[in-house]
DNA sequence: CGTTTTTCCGTAAACGTTTACGACAACATA
DNA sequence: TATGTTGTCGTAAACGTTTACGGAAAAACG
């Protein structure tokens, strides 16, 4: 089944020397025997043994992703992450690369599965999501010399790795300053409650609109919770029940927008009517809720495919001689005006 | 950094051989060396290089999983893949594999990244999702005669496969039973419109039960779409304006359902009140939307973890030499009723 | 004490690649 | 002709494991 360097070699009589020569495209082998042994290779079904490669080569040939369910809840995932792999995917394939995707561990955040990726050098590289602000992944990596690069940023390991990742900060502001526009002054702000980097720079953009139109920052209309429907089903009725009450909440995500909202109806305030809703990262689900969310949705596939890029561009081994490279990128959140606030 | 089955040869004065055989807890060393043995890989923080064992044993230790967009929608994924995967990866690393997943390249269905993956040697096994009525990729892999398993059932390959499935032809039924017991005559089912099995298991339930409840299936209560929130939305408008319109809607999936609501919303239908609506494959949106969705929710983490276990012994090289096993299982689906029906 | 068995360990080959090195022929140059 | 250059290829070592084989010492047995 498996053909090996050898089976083309022998079948061709030749050493296995310059058949590896010929499949690798080096310049010293006649070009006339590169056409053949390359026949030979697609008439005998030949594709390089992964192991033998990566063990002669000392790299993997591929990349790790550490995928990690929700925090606080087990039961169910993060659909953002599926396109972002997406992107991630097709632009390594590109490179011949793979991706090996690594489940976290609940409890530990993720340290000891990366510990085993990188020891047993399972990957030549890792990506990070759900940057932490003070990340201890990232020390890790960086203490170690591991190549890596992360979705979101942080303020651990200096700025000696790749990331990529949203205008958190401006789009909470903007969405401030929407409702503002609008006419609300006390305008609520939903969070998760652990150390999500990108839940901090959201707070801070929505700190420093408030302050901006002169709205005094009220710690009674901000909330935390586990970022799922849970979370935000559990959390808004206590910034509802302030002695000054919102006219408008800003969520975090949808799947928390999904349980305030719940919350909201069951305490008979209508969203969208009754009260303001903007979501800050979207998902088609803000679109076909009633009434639609108004929300910033991430180009997520387009920023799979570029962190791999920078990724790549990153790593000496897969990357040419090239000069300094963009290390950290920071996209741009749209607002999509829905029907929700 | 890495040190190597040499290193600690070198360091405790003994052949690599003994140190290979002491980790490996072959019979036929000392009980002091191999204490010896195992003190120093801790010391200096050994781990085996997997490319090495891999090459020599000829098994890669991992097992791949092939992960796909939604068909139709590049944009989102599928939040119910998950937490499966984290029950696959839990079981998976207690014997000490890996969890490889592959994208999907939109278009061909997986053929060509399926191809990569078994004729580099790249894992072990496969795991399947989304299993097709016809499945070409179960064709090929049985052909080839690499081990895989599937989370889903095909009518493709024979019984030569572990396969884990939910009861969607009975989830199916007792939705129409239900809706029966509590009225209903004119009942709507909304299914993906690809070829997924489950979608034909299910509409294969209901057909059957409404006819064991003398009522006719009417053509026209049944629709198609993609199985997101847009196949949804798109499609339920016309079964609404059918000549004698439905009363109940079973949707195939919260996805559909999302959409699908938000249609009825628009057509002046509210659900839960106007109409009744039950979910075939629930998450936690179900519970969360208003109205609750009634809905059927699948034990995905435990799905994973137990098909997991059937790849694993159906692998010579992982099981032990046991008798036949159980090849094929089928899982019961739990209403959980809430208020939308 | 001689023989056989057991226990433990070292040697070396093998897995499939890649690549440094050298060999050989053909050809060009002086 | 002698020398150098170029083009092409084979040889063999190396990557880090595992394991079949054999051997030496110790233990068991007669």
């Amino acid at each position: 089944m498996a053909s090996s360097i050898h089976d083309l070699a022998r079948h061709l009589n030749i050493s296995i020397g310059t058949v590896s020569r010929a499949l690798n495209g080096r310049a010293d082998v006649n070009a006339d025997t590169r056409q053949r042994v390359l026949d030979a290779a697609a008439k005998l079904n030949y594709s390089p043994n992964q192991s033998g490669r990566s063990l002669r080569r000392g790299s993997t040939h591929s990349i790790a992703f550490m995928l990690q369910p929700h925090p606080g809840d087990q039961q169910y995932g993060e659909p953002f992450f599926i396109p972002f792999l997406t992107g991630l995917q097709a632009k390594l394939a590109e490179s011949g690369l793979d991706l090996i995707v690594v489940m976290g561990a609940p409890g530990d955040y993720q340290q000891e599965r990366l510990r085993r990726v990188v020891e047993t050098r399972r990957a030549d590289a890792v990506v990070l999501a759900w940057t932490r602000r003070e990340d201890e992944r990232i020390d890790y990596l960086t203490s170690v010399g591991f190549p890596f690069a992360t979705l979101g940023r942080s303020r651990s390991g200096g700025k000696s790795y790749p990331s990529l990742d949203l205008d958190f900060e401006k789009a909470g502001a903007d969405a401030v300053d929407r409702l503002v526009a609008r006419g609300h002054r006390r305008i609520a702000a939903i969070r998760p409650s652990l150390d999500l980097n990108f839940g901090y720079l959201f707070l801070a953009g929505y700190r420093k609109a408030l302050r901006r139109h002169g709205i005094e920052v009220d710690p009674e209309l901000i909330a935390s919770g586990f970022i799922n429907e849970a979370g935000g089903y559990e959390v808004t009725p206590g910034v509802m029940n302030s002695k000054d009450p919102p006219t408008a909440i800003i969520f975090n995500n949808d799947a928390m927008a999904l349980g305030g909202c719940k919350a909201l109806v069951e305490m008979g305030i209508k969203p969208g009517h009754d009260i303001a809703v903007i979501v800050i990262v979207d998902t088609p689900l803000c679109r076909y809720f009633s009434p639609a969310l108004t929300g910033f949705r991430p180009p997520l596939e387009p920023m799979g495919r570029r962190l791999a890029e920078m990724l790549l561009a990153s790593i000496p081994a897969y990357a040419g001689e090239e000069g300094p490279r963009t290390i950290r990128e920071v996209w741009p959140l749209e607002l999509i005006a829905r029907d929700s606030d």
